[in-house]
DNA sequence: TCAGTTTTTAATTTAATGCTTAAATTTAAT
DNA sequence: ATTAAATTTAAGCATTAAATTAAAAACTGA
């Protein structure tokens, strides 16, 4: 594997390495989410949702579009999409631990 | 997913989220390698290898034979395996940036 | 045992992360 | 206009991670 793609893989596999992020990858499989949705399901306050979904955006794993005072957040690359149907089959099945 | 599975995945993808982590676990896809050849492959330090290689084995991704003064370091997980041809196929195909 | 390798450990320094709080924006509804 | 809701930005602090250097183990073969 070339530099600049271990590289690159690094610093994507480090954006969604952590378990507030992995959870809003879990949650946008399903279908895109308003910030305060996601701040629902997570449990945390609504900076610090915010401060991890520009670290998502930086990194180019998910994009928004804007309606009324709401921000829809989706899944940017279907290559994330797919990295993650990966790993939930392999460590999220029931009977893995 | 539930919240121990998230903790564990993060936990698993943090541990291989560093390019030299990353490069370590590509090269030890073909075959497993001793400290001091991974080290060649890699260019730092063997005491920096050496931490990089102690921070996998805690979280279980290798393992290691010793035989003679050499400690031979290998993939633990089969799951793990699954996981980069994954990766390796969908971020790093000529023809991906 | 001695010399030579290989690998690990420890200590230090530097940089990056993560969370909280508070303040600022933006937009819509009243 | 004003208020209220949703979201972002920034500051501060504590924690954690990474690399470097130096020293110390662990092991082999002579």
């Amino acid at each position: 594997m070339q530099y600049q793609k271990v590289e690159n893989l690094s610093s994507l596999l480090k954006s969604i390495s952590h378990p507030i992020r992995l959870k809003i990858l879990c949650l946008l499989q399903e279908k895109e989410l308003t910030v305060g949705e996601i701040r629902d399901e997570v449990a945390t306050t609504h900076a610090n949702i915010s401060q991890h979904l520009t670290i998502l955006r930086n990194q180019g794993v998910i994009d928004f579009r804007k309606d009324a005072n709401f921000i829809y957040n989706r899944i940017a690359d279907e290559r994330v999409t797919e990295m993650m149907k990966t790993l939930r089959s392999l460590f999220c099945q029931p009977g893995t631990k």
